[in-house]
DNA sequence: CCAGCATTATTCATATATGAACAAAATCAT
DNA sequence: ATGATTTTGTTCATATATGAATAATGCTGG
């Protein structure tokens, strides 16, 4: 959970803040996953869920790949340990002998369920944390470094 | 690089900014990354290699642990590779047997050197996209979603 | 039709991260 | 002084990520 852009002293404002722009968003990561461990469910494997649950219906391997922004062979690994967990299944698609899908179980659907409760949580404290702020102005700012950088595959990730 | 906080069209908009903090910090990491790499160089390499000039001699590896904010097992892997390239070296510690320190090499400083170039110019172009911006109310908001989060370890990684 | 091309998932090698278990060495408390 | 504890780094098992190479399958232009 590291790889942040070290401080190298270099002390003009923006460097600063780009620093605790990634340190937060660190942080915010790993109260999240935090939120998710009593559940028994890490970052990876609930996005995984959410997105089945959200399709409503299983999804090719790379569906999932795609609405998760990541390559294929980390699907493929996250797929097995969801399996393994006995959180999602792996079928055959009936009309491209190529494709797998994963399919979400019952249990599952329950961890799905558990775990969003939890994030709302989470998500409820934030809201509360940042009352009377000008979140306008943050997200001017935010806007402003996701033009400038390469953040369309983000968008709705 | 993933890991990203799953937008799940929960819609209220604190969450909407979380996932775009999220992803904004993603976004100045991967062009953190694709910065060093025409240097030979990743995010974790930098870092170690930078905190080995800014303290202007050899450090143990818990030291560069505690630097990094990381575990020591993850400080022997990356000081592993890093000896590989060539950039650092391991040395004994007269006073204390326990322990192992890492030097960084001719070549090391090089890099480094180079590699600090390349965040400084990607560092001004956030600066120049940034002019005009209220950053104070930016910088309110960070404080608030850093007051309530667990980011002490982060202040000055 | 079928030869070549594209797509799909998997496997492999690798980088990064964590935490538990371990061995060696240092320190501390009695 | 010495037995217990702490500290240090390494090793191991594991999770997550990437990208290259591969095999199986599907598709397309001639």
């Amino acid at each position: 959970m590291n790889k942040i852009i070290p401080n190298l002293g270099s002390e003009r404002p923006t460097d600063r803040l780009v620093h605790l722009l990634v340190g937060t968003a660190h942080g915010l990561e790993k109260r999240y996953e935090e939120a998710l461990a009593p559940v028994g469910l890490t970052g990876p494997k609930f996005g995984a869920l959410s997105k089945l649950v959200q399709a409503g219906s299983s999804l090719s391997l790379g569906e999932l790949a795609e609405r998760l922004t990541c390559v294929r062979s980390n699907i493929t690994q996250l797929v097995d340990r969801l399996e393994a967990d006995g959180l999602v299944e792996r079928s055959e698609d009936p009309a491209d002998r190529r494709t797998v899908r994963a399919g979400i179980t019952e249990l599952g659907l329950e961890k799905q369920i558990a775990g969003a409760k939890m994030i709302a949580n989470l998500l409820e404290e934030v809201a509360s944390s940042l009352k009377g702020l000008d979140l306008d102005a943050f997200e001017r700012v935010l806007n402003a470094l996701g033009a400038f950088n390469v953040l369309a595959c983000y968008k709705d990730a």
